[in-house]
DNA sequence: AGTTAGCACTCATTGCTTGTGAGTGCTAAC
DNA sequence: GTTAGCACTCACAAGCAATGAGTGCTAACT
């Protein structure tokens, strides 16, 4: 569809651009020792990739800017990225050699490598609940009242919930549930544990206490597992320092929809059958505040099951190549350092 | 120190400056109905409240604008305020009123009111790990070589870790190890937690077990509490709609000190001797970063020992005395609240 | 046919001037 | 002690010309 002089020229406008937040001119471009053509001829040439669709004009006589069909083009035909210089790889090394013990520490220090390194704001994803089982059941009474039900997922994952106790139910028979919860309900996907409770559990529940049906409702509401999937950001404020953001309203827009977690999480869900680094430019997010942002994102696995998404938000001029590569090289550590803690 | 009309003047320049954010004129005061003079003796205060270092002119020939010094006469010297509409208190009361069950999300949802009620970010710092103590403690294999160790306070707070099994202990060692933590340490405050395992468990521990240097190194790293002091924000971006910063530059240093858990984290902590609402006012912020900010904090309690802070962070051109008020009773409800539960 | 030089044209940006108005300080009168 | 009057200051907006980067088009060149 496009010769190779248009691709080079496209390739060109699209680096100085991520370089120097600019509109790119024609003399600029035939200036680059790389570059046999007159300023004329790359004019010519610009003006076929802007009724393309390529190249935008911020106003006439300007120099030419990528649209997003041009970003996109960049990306899809984009040589092998490999632009990360050894010592950052060294630093992303070590980092994933040292022995980090809590899963949680590990994404929220992974987020804040991303967003230094790269220098635009880092959204990671934390484990899904979907892909654990429950490891341990607890039910630990605080007071008359109350108690706290602690669940053990098998990557270690603790959440808790307190609950209130139904009235009459005594200590030995809140023990005996719990033991018969543990043997009935381990080793069960925790999405699963819901519906588990009532085919499994529910009868012999009955057999157990007179209080069935309340201690039900609570167990019920324990075992509702918030899929607690964590969003960690790092580097929001670096969105600040983009000069297409220097307006404050606009950055506002975005970062409020940083802070709404749901819609964040969402966002960060990967679309069933798509794997691998994916990158949603401009209005490719289907959210209004990220129209000028593009998104890039990759998820991290454990035997093959995806376990969680890193994802980096930036201005659709971003370092394409440069933050791709780093993207792999960190989900796959990541990956590599899953199946290490938990083959 | 001050004649009861410059106290007057002050305090319209300072509400109408909080309100509009514009310096305020002499002809203007001199227009509101509760003032009866002319603009030319106001002219006259205003300049010597000028020279007392209450006001100042952003250039000549421009209205006033309070000083960090006026702002602090105003709010030492402010009517008690209560100027908070019966349906927000409302707001308040009901959410209170509610059942919320889980600490955490009492703290959360309280950060949400708080900044959503108030139009600023807010500040919280959840419950001092200080003045809770040991309910239960529980070590759970997952594997040959690493377990969870799992904290449970007396608030019903859950906190957990991983950790490596030293080689060659077995389950039933480990279960006595348990056993033996469980009878010496409950009701332990959590900072003494360390102490007391050198004090009173080391021994002990000698005798159970073969590996006792290893396991006294992981227990001690275990309640190495880290004393998860939490810091809760919301409403960040509240910031950015305040007039002062519409330039990004400024912003970002804000936003960036907010980014950094352990500076809150310390700024949020109540100086000793002092209660009640405390307001800090510009550079007595010891901050950079808020240099052009007030902070404005109280604090939360259990049977009079503070457990966490509650803080709202805005321009200096804040509304103190709605603030306050919010603040006070936010705090105090938060306070019954928790005597309700734990008592 | 593809490439390039030349040239007129566009338009954002900058610097300059000028006018306007809000606000002040001072003085003299009340 | 208070106020009216007046000259003065200064930020800000509007208008205007100069600048220059960049374009589109045409005609000449290879």
């Amino acid at each position: 569809m496009l010769t190779e002089r248009q691709r080079m020229i496209l390739n060109v406008i699209v680096d100085d651009y991520i370089r120097s937040a600019e509109p790119v001119g024609s003399r600029s471009i035939s200036k680059r020792p790389d570059v046999g053509y007159s300023p004329a001829t790359i004019r010519n040439e610009m003006a076929d990739l802007e009724e393309l669709g390529f190249l935008e004009q911020p106003h006439t006589s300007a120099g030419r800017i990528p649209s997003h069909k041009g970003y996109r083009y960049y990306v899809d035909h984009m040589t092998p990225w490999n632009s990360i210089a050894p010592a950052e790889l060294n630093t992303i090394r070590t980092f994933f050699a040292e022995k980090l013990n809590v899963m949680e520490q590990v994404i929220q220090q992974s987020a804040m490598i991303l967003s230094h390194m790269t220098n635009y704001t880092s959204i990671l994803l934390g484990p899904e609940v979907f892909h654990t089982s429950l490891r341990h059941f607890q039910l630990l009474p605080l007071n008359e009242t109350t108690a706290v039900a602690i669940i053990v997922t098998s990557t270690g994952q603790v959440e808790n919930k307190t609950v209130a106790i139904p009235a009459g139910v005594s200590v030995s028979e809140m023990e005996k549930v719990v033991n018969l919860l543990n043997s009935k309900l381990v080793n069960v996907p925790l999405f699963k544990l819901k519906s588990r409770l009532y085919s499994e559990v529910a009868q012999e529940l009955e057999r157990y206490t007179s209080h069935y049906e309340e201690l039900l409702i609570v167990l019920d509401s324990v075992l509702d597992s918030e899929h607690d999937h964590q969003v960690y950001l790092s580097g929001t404020t670096n969105m600040l320092t983009q000069p297409e953001f220097k307006d404050v309203d606009k950055v506002k827009d975005i970062l409020d929809l940083l802070a709404e977690t749901p819609t964040l999480m969402k966002m960060m869900t990967p679309t069933a059958g798509e794997s691998g680094i994916q990158v949603r430019i401009g209005t490719e997010n289907d959210h209004q505040a990220f129209a000028n942002c593009s998104l890039i994102t990759a998820t991290y696995s454990l035997e093959g099951e995806s376990l969680g998404t890193i994802g980096i938000l930036g201005p659709t001029r971003m370092e394409y190549a440069r933050v791709m590569s780093i993207m792999e090289i960190i989900s796959k550590d990541l990956t590599t350092l899953l199946s290490h803690w938990y083959k």
